[in-house]
Order: structure tokens, then C-alpha cells, then sequence
DNA sequence: GGCCTTGTTATACAATTGTTTAAAACTGGT
DNA sequence: ACCAGTTTTAAACAATTGTATAACAAGGCC
């Protein structure tokens, strides 16, 4: 149908807008344009240009959502490889290679200045998946572990995905092009990110016994 | 002088107002009215609106560093030691309580979104934290640990340092005030983020002996 | 066809933007 | 007191913005 056609070209041409520009910067009529559709069209369909860009982001989200998907667990799937499917997913997530998808750009501004659409993306989205990570550590850890603890250690998680979303175009120039591209591919980052938690949390044997070694003597004996 | 005196303000004055909305959203008007000065004073001073931002950013980094620097270390200081007080450091350059000066938030938009400004950034200040942290974690590791995996911790490091800051906002909507205020303090913060590297490194003992049992559990007798 | 709802278009409007200009005010040196 | 250079000011400029309006087109239903 010819209505619903406009109504999501809008919604498809506002996303990669917004999520290049800013709600700011970004203007209806280079939205339209790219939509291919009146000026009038936007604030007909949604009013003004607080609310497209609301249905903007809740677009984004959905869309992103069904892209990367958690795989299904069993009861019987240990909590390890849990945990790193989980990283797996939030990497390609935020990574989403090849390209860089307006969905996520978008997401990300929501993160960094939320506005009122955030609330929506927290409760629909953030929170079960934030829940979803504190319950695969809880299995990992003492019982008696204290709930804070518990929320550190998941961000600490999260966080070390994000950064390499966050600081991509930084990260290109402070590391080898070369080096990026071989050693910082999804698959490898998610293997480093699960295998710093599993090591802090004692799942793994550390690095090495000449690492132990090396710490006692820079603490005992310091070079001269 | 008071030549120096508007040019002062102006910068000061665009840097809050950069922060706060952004390159285009930030206006020369609201500028210069917040340094009371005259319109035209900003372009007689910088030229253009661009110079002007790229100005700011600079005066930002440059205040920022004085604001929170790094100890001083001898070659008897321990590495353990090192890196407590260089994550403990950067936590504070970037979460910095109280308030949330307008320094940081440039700086995040840099980051976030890098323009002509962010070279000079990278070039000054942050090549040459990234390198100190690698020496730390050099003193660390195993002499054969190739360069990747000593950048990995590094970026592990900055990053769980860097979500707490990026994600503020979110974190308020995603964990209980109470606990934030009480659990999530700078210190606390930065003891956790040690704490993981440490013991991912080996330098200190697991977390919990019943961890690990609890890990074979659920890899090998899965709870039916 | 006549009529109504729905969608589309072109145009207009007031407000705000960065930047320029030319006059005014000020400064320090003689 | 005068002048040259610097700084400050008010006003104006063209361009762009979000939004509103009113005319227009299309299609289904009687």
C-alpha cells in the first residue's frame, strides 16, 4: 500500500539521517529528500520532528534486535560458553561487521545523550539483556557474592565491548591498520574479552607462571 | 589585559556550550552571550565558527591534564602499584566528582566523533597514556606475549574505565541509586577494574575456590 | 457523477543561523 | 591633545530551519 510505502521510507531515510547528523544537525528536509518524498510528508505522518525521531530509534532497535539474536540455551549449556556466545552477540551487536549500520550509530547517541526515547530502548532492551548477563555470572561466582559485585563484574563485560565500539575511529590511530584488521576481527576480541573474565573469576589458569615471577621481582627487586 | 581577558572568556564559554550541544547545536549567540561579550567578538577572535571549536578542544585537554595527572613513579615503584594509580587516574579524568565539567564532555564528543580537533588529542595526550599503560602491562606479562594481546589488556583496561562514564546516564536507569551512590565510587570503581586485570593476569588469587567447583559443575553435570 | 476521506504537493512564514561591515570606543605613545 | 592601532559595538546580510496552510490528486462508496 501506497501509504504504508511513505511512512517507512521516511522512518528508513530518518534513521541513517539521525544517526549521521544528530537530531540537531539532522534536517526534515534532507530527510525527505533522501526519502523521496514531500516536506510536508514527515510532519504529516508524525507530527514534528521530536516524535519521528522518537519512532526513529524505536525502529532502530527492533531492526538491530532480529540482526544479531541470542542464540537459545538449554539448562544444561554450561555457564562459560554462556558467557561467551553472550559477549559474541554484544559484539556483533555493536561491531557489526562489514559496514556500520545506521541502527547502531543511532543507538549509540541514545546512549552517550539520552533523550525520550531512551526510556523505552532501557526497559525493552538494555535492562532483560543486562539481567540475562548478571544471571549467566551468577552461576560463575560464590553464592554469598554480593549484588554489587555481581553488577561490576557484568559491566565490566559491557563495558569492554562498548569501548570498541565507542572509540573505533580512535583505535585506528593509535593501532596498526594492519594489526586491527587481523587481531581485533569480532571473533578474536570476543575471545579475549570472555577469556580476561574467565581468568578474573578463576576459570581459567592464569597467563602464565613467568607473569607471577616478573610481578614478584618488579615489587621485591627492582631493577637497579 | 583585557584583550586577553575576552578571549578567555569566550573560549571558556564556548567550551561549556560545545560540551553541552554539540558543534552545531551550539550557538555563536548563546557563546558570546554566556561571556558577555559582543557577537562579533568570537569571529574577530577565531576567525570562524570551526577555529573556535578546535580551540576549545584544545584549552579542554589542556586544562583536563592538570586537573587529575599521573603520579610520580621511580624504577622501584611496583607495576601492580603502577597500574592501581593509573586506573585510578584515568577514572578520575573521566567521572571526575563532583559535577561533570564541561572538559570531559568536550573531550567524550571527540572521541565519539572525531573532527579535526581529536589529531591534535590523540597526538598529545592520548598516544602517550596508551603507552604508559602498555609499559606497566609489559612489566606484567610474559616477555614472549606478542604486541595484540598487550594492546587488548591495555584497551580492556581503558574500557571498562571508559563505560562507566560514556554510560552514566544509562547506569542510573539500569541500578539501583542507592547502590551506585554507595558501590560505585571512583575508589571502589577503580579497585574493581584493578582487580580484574590483576587476577585475569595471575597476580592474584581467584576469586573463590567454590567458583571454580561451581564452573565444573555446570560444565560437566549440568543440573537436570 | 458527487462526496468524503486520505494522501501529496507547492508555497509561505517567522525564527534563527554564521558571518560581514562600518562606525564607535578605547588604548598607549608622543 | 592628537593620532594610529586595536578592540568593541550595533546593525544588517543571505541562508537555512521547522512548521503551517491551502490547493490539489486519488480512490473508494453511495
Amino acid at each position: 500500500m501506497a501509504t504504508d510505502s511513505t511512512r517507512e521510507r521516511i522512518l528508513q531515510a530518518a534513521g541513517e539521517q539521525f544517526a549521521n547528523d544528530g537530531f540537531g544537525q539532522a534536517t526534515i528536509r534532507a530527510i525527505c529528500r533522501k526519502a523521496g518524498v514531500n516536506l510536508a510528508a514527515a510532519n504529516y505522518y508524525f507530527g514534528d520532528k521530536e516524535h519521528l525521531y522518537i519512532e526513529a530509534v524505536k525502529h532502530a532497535r527492533r531492526l538491530r534486535e532480529k540482526q544479531a539474536p541470542l542464540p537459545h540455551w538449554t539448562n544444561t549449556t554450561p555457564a562459560k560458553e554462556k558467557l561467551a556466545q553472550f559477549v559474541l552477540t554484544l559484539l556483533r551487536r555493536m561491531l557489526c561487521e562489514p559496514g556500520d549500520p545506521w541502527q547502531t550509530r543511532l543507538i549509540m547517541r541514545e546512549i552517550m545523550e539520552p533523550t525520550k526515547a531512551c526510556e523505552e530502548m532501557v526497559q525493552e532492551a538494555f535492562q532483560p539483556f543486562f539481567q540475562i548477563l548478571i544471571d549467566i555470572l551468577r552461576d560463575m561466582m560464590p553464592e554469598e557474592t554480593p549484588t554489587h559485585t555481581l553488577h561490576q563484574w557484568a559491566l565490566s563485560v559491557i563495558g569492554q565491548c562498548f569501548y570498541y565500539r565507542a572509540n573505533a575511529k580512535i583505535l585506528t590511530m593509535l593501532i596498526d591498520g594492519e594489526e586491527l584488521r587481523e587481531e581485533f576481527s569480532v571473533e578474536k576480541l570476543s575471545e579475549h574479552i570472555t577469556d580476561v573474565i574467565l581468568r578474573g573469576l578463576g576459570h581459567r589458569p592464569p597467563l602464565s607462571q613467568s607473569v607471577a615471577i616478573s610481578s614478584v621481582r618488579s615489587r621485591d627487586e627492582p631493577v637497579k
